[in-house]
DNA sequence: TTGAAAGCGCTAACAG
DNA sequence: CTGTTAGCGCTTTCAA
């Protein structure tokens, strides 16, 4: 490495090898337990690892085989739903040689392609995108290229699997809830979305949809109430101001997102407004902070652990079998009854 | 790639060459713009690259020169605080061709030597490490393999830079506040620790001891009380319990990180009891979460954002000049008075 | 200013 | 079962 003492020399395949009096080729065996290597060979090159404190380069296996990394691209660290996919991924890699990067900060389409390419230079084994902008085509050529799932993207391309949540039902679920309890004028805070790719394929659309169908369905058309703010913090708040605005405000707001939830509670909390006594409020996605008492934050779990965990194995298994047909699992989310949901005055 | 099929071959150097009619030697000189080129060559070279949309493949990169490659480690993804650090790290590699990769979930000694070493096996040019645990020697080894700049540890090796927050001066600032509102029986809960080196270096312990310190100066001597759980929400739920279960309560709890604050809220919600009204509660960091109105809450700011410019600032630097100087810069922290604090009954 | 050639550490054919 | 050998894509002397 350039930056330090030629006195450092990271121990090589070559030392060991010649520290067992064996070829590379037989320690490059052993190390990757390939076919032909006697048990004798086996623990002389082991031992030889041991002492010299040897550890494989990852840049110069990039080269031929693999590296043994795997990359997550993630929207936004700050959304802690997304450390429960990261808990569930992290935990099907414990005793593996994989070794796990992320990413954050991808919120348009210029960095996330920035952010694949990356990944795709340092020839990681495996990607994992969680909830991608990009348009489907370089989805597809990421996939290509290099083993791939996709979270949190209704899509059907052939190129990648999918994971998610059936976010159409989740939303209709909650609508439910809230249109038993008595309510009718329920309104929704979605993410913007404009592109007619992603109106199709993303969650936060998704969640807009069902809402709009449920609706429907519990004949409530007319109350159909949509504002469109971002899936932020900021986002929910800034809608709850637009919904309180109303003529007529709603006596429930159901936020697309957990995090957009707490903005609404945020500007209710301004508005000198009691939840669920004044009006109702419901999230999306039950992360952590939702079970916390002073929020108690009623909304729909859509099982982040378990999309994690479903995501690297089928990620592991495409590593595994490059060839095999695409899979799309939806899974069914659930609803959580807390606090900031009640009847309406 | 072994994964991939031969007819999509990625775009070598030497396409690139054969393209624009020159030698690889030159290509790799224009890329890195290395002295020694004529402007003719650049235009020709960056001509064909562009129409070939070539990409320098990292791996190969990392064998003789740089990866263009830093790492983040950090303990909790879930500990919001350390967003505001990796926004700021952000921020100042807009622009550069340097790539960003974290990783996550580090709690001892044993995971945090094996994401070092995997960062160092994969060529990285860089790494920052948010509060690591690991004994100094290995992180003064660490420091010796590649540049390191070392956050939320007050060490006094000379193998790394080093950015902190004065947490003694911050803990002291809380407790005057505290005081100064009248309370005596001020707690303190502080993340566990019991290894004497990290006694003396790390964030908590020094809090802890400026909180002591602090309370001695005040003529609270007798008043200090410290439960000792850990950082995390659930640390402050049973710090909480703890003290609440006291024959005296204090009449305010002074947590050592603002997640560890929300667990006392939570506890103190579940008993029933009112803040500020029955008891005074404060943080440390300043998450964003601590601004959220209902919320609200008292802490100490140690300004993230500006610890993540300045420690990518060092670790650019030290990039570029491997040679010099370890760096000990120490930030100083300001108090933000908010909702969960008042005087004692 | 330019290019030929060696080599970074590893893996994978292919002989032995 | 074992070792020799030829690269992977790039950077870097060193001549021209």
């Amino acid at each position: 490495m350039h930056h330090q003492p030629a006195t450092v020399r990271r121990v090589t395949i070559v030392d060991v090898a010649r520290h067992a009096g064996v070829s590379t080729t037989a320690v490059s065996k052993v190390l990757r337990n390939a076919y032909g290597t006697s048990s004798q060979m086996r623990s002389r090159v082991n031992a030889a690892v041991d002492e010299l404190g040897y550890r494989p380069s990852a840049a110069a296996r990039a080269l031929r085989g693999r590296t043994w990394t795997l990359g997550v691209m993630l929207p936004d660290v700050r959304n802690p739903f997304f450390a429960d996919i990261l808990d569930g991924v992290a935990e099907h890699l414990d005793g593996t040689e994989y070794q796990l990067f992320m990413t954050s900060g991808c919120d348009d389409v210029t960095s996330e392609a920035r952010v694949t390419e990356a990944m795709i230079d340092r020839s990681m084994d495996g990607l994992i995108l969680i909830a991608p902008v990009s348009r489907p085509a370089h989805l597809e050529r990421v996939g290509r290229t290099v083993p791939t799932v996709v979270i949190g993207r209704h899509s059907r391309s052939t190129g990648f699997d999918t994971v998610n949540d059936d976010d159409f039902a989740g939303a209709g679920l909650m609508v439910a809830h809230l249109a038993g309890l008595g309510h009718r004028r329920i309104a929704h805070i979605e993410h913007r979305e404009t592109d007619p790719v992603r109106l199709a394929e993303m969650p936060n659309a998704l969640r807009a949809d069902g809402y709009r169908h449920a609706m429907l369905s519990h004949g409530l058309g007319e109350h159909i109430d949509i504002v469109s703010t971002g899936y932020t913090r900021d986002g929910g708040y800034h809608g709850a101001r637009i919904l309180l605005d109303r003529p007529v405000p709603p006596t429930a707001i159901f936020a697309g997102a957990d995090v957009v939830a707490l903005g609404v509670l945020d500007a209710l909390t301004e508005a000198g407004l009691s939840v669920p006594g004044d009006i109702s409020v419901s999230g999306y996605d039950d992360i952590t902070l939702a079970g916390f008492r002073p929020i108690s934050l009623t909304t729909v779990d859509q099982g982040g652990h378990r999309i994690g965990t479903t995501a690297i194995r089928l990620l592991l298994d495409r590593i595994t079998d490059p060839g095999r047909p695409a899979a799309r699992v939806k899974l069914a989310p659930t609803p959580v009854v807390r606090a900031t949901t009640g009847p309406p005055r």
